[in-house]
DNA sequence: TCTGGGGTCCTAGGACCC
DNA sequence: TCTGGGGTCCTAGGACCC
């Protein structure tokens, strides 16, 4: 057993270190990670945001800022196996391994000292080896609890290790101003800040009521424990069969505005089609469908319906968003719609009704026979006769 | 400077039931 | 006649994170 077990490891601008790694000639070019036209930056390199460049950031302005700076579109850049390659490493270590992102995990190295070395060996070990066989730089944070360990890996970046011991944690947290709290983004700091809180040591010493008036009872009193260093001693790994991801959805931005009827349904579709396949392939079904509607002037609301069954299939998924949006009656011009179902449960587990006068068994075959051609000859190869010749604009 | 796409969790009101 | 309290589900929206 060690006092600090918890590591939480975060790629260095992922999506961009990425890239250099495909391009070393980009290595001391500004590069910009992320799709054109109404796109938003998704990662960019340490030059990069020398001229001002952040993630999140529209792509037109990161352009202005940094004209030289050479845009990659992140689809080309195959992320997905790096980071299944990187998790992979971690569970050399430790089956304790909980991924936050595709970039980013936690894990609990308290059983791997024998075989290791302390947690803040093992994270120099795990930094050098995934440098070695990715090409690419992380950053570690050492501590006792995941939300500290978490903080520590933030300051530690880029390419650095910080180790925070448990006597150390209340020194650490309490100089931090407040954003740096999970959990206290735009509008909880602008709040906070009326009551004129600025770091955390603020926040721990305000009374938990007063906190829990500004922000909602749920809301303050975490804040309040999260300021006196509460987290997870431990790390629990995702099991992917009992505890499914909860919702799965798609959206999409227009390439311009519409009110077109027909193009949105086709959109509506296309969209449906895809979280489908997606939810076969994940062995889930839901029955809650949500669509999400943004106007021109970003104005964004969502409809939904709860089913009486649940579903995996593109026809059902479909049928109530189409329903949701006929309802709509839209007088703005749109600007994105999403497709998302809710209420996801692993399909084995899912209570099978018996319904008279229940769906034709044909859809379900129908629509896994789609699944099998799409595996063998792309996604292009069958699609619903409504998407066929479609553009989207 | 005109703002992506994938998620998670919380709140709050109303329906409905006991 | 003017009135309860709790529990659960559904719906919509919002904050936040990467």
């Amino acid at each position: 057993m060690t006092d600090t077990p918890i590591l939480h490891i975060d790629m260095d601008a992922f999506f961009a270190s990425v890239s250099i790694r495909h391009r070393p000639e980009l290595r001391d070019v500004p590069v910009v990670v992320g799709a054109g036209g109404r796109g938003v930056v998704l990662s960019a390199t340490y030059p990069a945001r020398a001229c001002g460049v952040r993630s999140g950031m529209p792509m037109r302005r990161a352009l202005r800022l940094c004209p030289r700076a050479v845009v990659v579109s992140p689809d080309s850049l195959g992320v997905q196996s790096v980071s299944s390659a990187v998790m992979e490493t971690f569970r050399s270590v430790t089956p304790l391994v909980r991924a936050l992102s595709i970039d980013e995990a936690f894990l609990d190295v308290s059983g791997a000292a024998r075989r290791f070395g302390s947690p803040e060996q093992i994270g120099e070990q795990l930094r050098a080896r995934i440098a070695d066989e990715q090409g690419i730089t992380c950053s570690v944070g050492v501590a006792p609890i995941t939300t500290v360990a978490k903080i520590a890996s933030e300051l530690a970046k880029p390419d650095g290790l910080l180790v925070v011991r448990p006597d150390e944690v209340l020194g650490f947290l309490h100089p931090l101003p407040i954003e740096t709290l999970w959990g206290v983004g735009k509008k909880t700091a602008a709040r906070l800040h009326r009551l004129e809180l600025v770091t955390v040591a603020d926040l721990a010493h305000t009374p938990v009521s007063t906190l829990q008036h500004a922000l909602g009872p749920v809301a303050g009193a975490h804040l309040h424990r999260l300021a006196w260093g509460a987290g997870s001693h431990t790390v629990t790994p995702r099991a992917s069969i009992q505890e499914p991801e909860r919702t799965m959805g798609h959206q999409e931005t227009f390439g311009r505005d519409t009110d077109d009827p027909i193009l949105i349904r086709r959109e509506l579709l296309r969209l449906s089609t895809r979280v489908a396949a997606r939810m076969r392939r994940g062995g889930v079904v839901g029955r809650v469908v949500v669509i999400t509607v943004r106007f021109s002037d970003f104005r964004t609301i969502t409809r939904s319906r709860t089913l009486r069954e649940t579903t995996d299939l593109a026809a059902d998924i479909y049928a109530a968003a189409a329903e949701l949006f006929s309802v709509l009656r839209p007088r703005a011009r749109i600007r994105l719609v999403g497709v998302r179902v809710s209420g996801l449960v692993a399909a084995a587990r899912a209570p099978r009704q018996l319904v008279l006068g229940a769906r034709d068994p044909g859809w379900f075959e129908a629509e896994r026979a789609v699944d099998q051609a799409t595996l063998r000859f792309g996604s292009t190869v069958v699609r619903p006769a409504a998407l066929i010749g479609s553009r989207r604009p």
